[in-house]
DNA sequence: TCTGGGGTCCTAGGACCC
DNA sequence: TCTGGGGTCCTAGGACCC
């Protein structure tokens, strides 16, 4: 076959379905309300923000009215109401039911996938014949639009990030689109803008357009020591990624959340300090409410306040504080303590504020919190504790056991072993790549 | 008057440990 | 008392994603 498929052994062809249109998410949004309401097909649509504050989804009709992502309301509003757009609040709920059953469609028909975002999805094909794969899409295809109403495009290429890029290519054209040969991903490289790269923002486009970059294929041929310098790590997987090289593997079962974040845009000023305590209080609510369902405890609590950074007549504040919780915990009483005193040390009277979140961090599932520290051990246990991490540490020389907490789990472990009596604490998951070489060397 | 709400990863630098 | 190397953890900040 003498393609890239083949000469690299992680390559496998991977497909992504996403909603029909211009930005993915965005138009998701517009069909899940035409799903319900067909008479909008054909029919301008513009879903709105928080606070209807701003455009946050529009149909191809809306888009084409020159109506713009993100536009705020009132400015789109003379457009809207002339050619008569249907204007939806947002409502999260309705598009994550209509997620959760396009995904289960959508898993059903491949052997490995990896839920992407509300409206996307990885779909990995290893094992399969490859010269099914077109006819086998179009069925993905139609079984999604028959069951859940939802339009999908489907891209398939040997990385994801590839995927990616066909896959918009394919959205606008028959809806599916397979690319294998070099020949071909350059083909379609050589068209494809650099700013619509899968990991190339607004800065590093900008970089790139002074240099004279500006198609995918371009990126590709520079030279990799500028692209690690200005890049770091990611902008080198990219450039892999786009000469069929999968750095970016398929993450099958989705990973536990590491911050939890709840914050709003008020639709009107808050300008006391009670309105505002009672504001965090209630984003700490939700925040530890979302981290027991995740059934996972925070290490740190953050919070931040924003004054409208848009209204420049108006004096501007902003800060933000960290604190460390004690004890790593998801009990709502526990975080508003510290989400109270956080605010009291950075809340300034005077502002008009328009923005606050709290942030939960160092987050952790409750199963891994365990281990260490060792209660009420006699002498002679305790010495026999200490003389096994002597142990071990002269086995493990400078990679030895230097870490209160990897120290306190070693300790808790031997314990276990003997059935002695001990205290629960906490191992961070920092400390696990460290802790799995003790235990190897114990 | 009116401008979203979540997340992730990477890096550099300081504190601290043996 | 002075000194260095190797290592970890944490934080802030910047970039990106949908």
């Amino acid at each position: 076959m003498g393609n890239s498929l083949v000469a690299y052994p992680t390559s496998r062809p991977v497909l992504r379905g996403v909603g029909s249109g211009n930005t993915p998410r965005l138009l998701n949004y517009a069909s899940c309300e035409r799903v319900f309401n067909p008479s909008l097909n054909g029919k301008p649509v513009v879903v709105l923000s928080n606070n209807d504050g701003s455009i946050i989804a529009r149909s191809n009709e809306a888009k084409a009215l020159g109506i713009s992502m993100g536009q705020p309301y009132y400015q789109a509003k003379k457009t809207i109401d002339e050619h008569g757009v249907k204007v939806f609040s947002s409502n999260y709920e309705l598009y994550g039911d209509m997620s959760n059953r396009m995904m289960t469609v959508l898993s059903s028909l491949a052997p490995e996938s990896e839920i992407y975002s509300i409206d996307e999805c990885f779909l990995g094909f290893s094992g399969f014949e490859e010269s099914r794969l077109p006819d086998h899409a179009h069925l993905i295809r139609e079984r999604t639009l028959k069951w859940t109403g939802i339009p999908v495009s489907i891209g398939l290429a040997p990385t994801k990030t590839l995927a990616k890029a066909v896959n918009k290519v394919a959205k606008k054209n028959e809806g599916i689109k397979l690319i294998r040969t070099s020949d071909e991903i350059d083909e379609l490289l050589e068209k494809y803008p650099v700013e619509d790269l899968w990991g190339i923002g607004r800065k590093y486009n900008k970089r790139l357009q002074e240099m004279g970059i500006k198609t995918a294929l371009q990126f590709k041929g520079l030279p990799e020591g500028w692209v690690k310098k200005h890049m770091a790590i990611s902008g080198l997987r990219l450039q892999y990624e786009l000469k069929g090289i999968s750095c970016i593997p398929l993450e099958k079962v989705s990973a536990t959340k590491k911050a939890i974040c709840t914050s709003r845009s008020f639709g009107q000023y808050v300008s006391t300090y009670k309105e505002m305590e009672e504001v965090v209080a209630n984003f700490a609510f939700k925040c530890a409410e979302k981290a027991r369902k995740e059934n996972t405890v925070a290490r740190a609590v953050t919070i931040f306040i924003h004054t409208n950074g848009f209204n420049t007549t108006l004096p501007q504040y902003s800060n933000s504080r960290t604190m460390r919780l004690p004890v790593a915990t998801a009990d709502t009483a526990e975080i508003l303590h510290y989400v109270r005193l956080a605010l009291r040390s950075i809340y300034r009277p005077g502002y008009a504020y328009k923005k606050a979140g709290v942030m939960l961090t160092g987050l952790h599932t409750k199963d891994a919190v365990q281990m260490d520290l060792f209660d009420s051990v006699d002498r002679n246990r305790q010495s026999f504790l200490m003389e096994t991490i002597d142990e071990v540490n002269q086995k493990m020389g400078k990679k030895g056991v230097f870490d209160p907490p990897v120290k306190f789990a070693l300790q808790t472990h031997l314990a276990e072993q003997k059935n002695w009596p001990m205290q629960r604490k906490f191992l961070s998951p920092c400390y696990t790549t460290r802790w799995e070489s003790v235990l190897k060397a114990s």
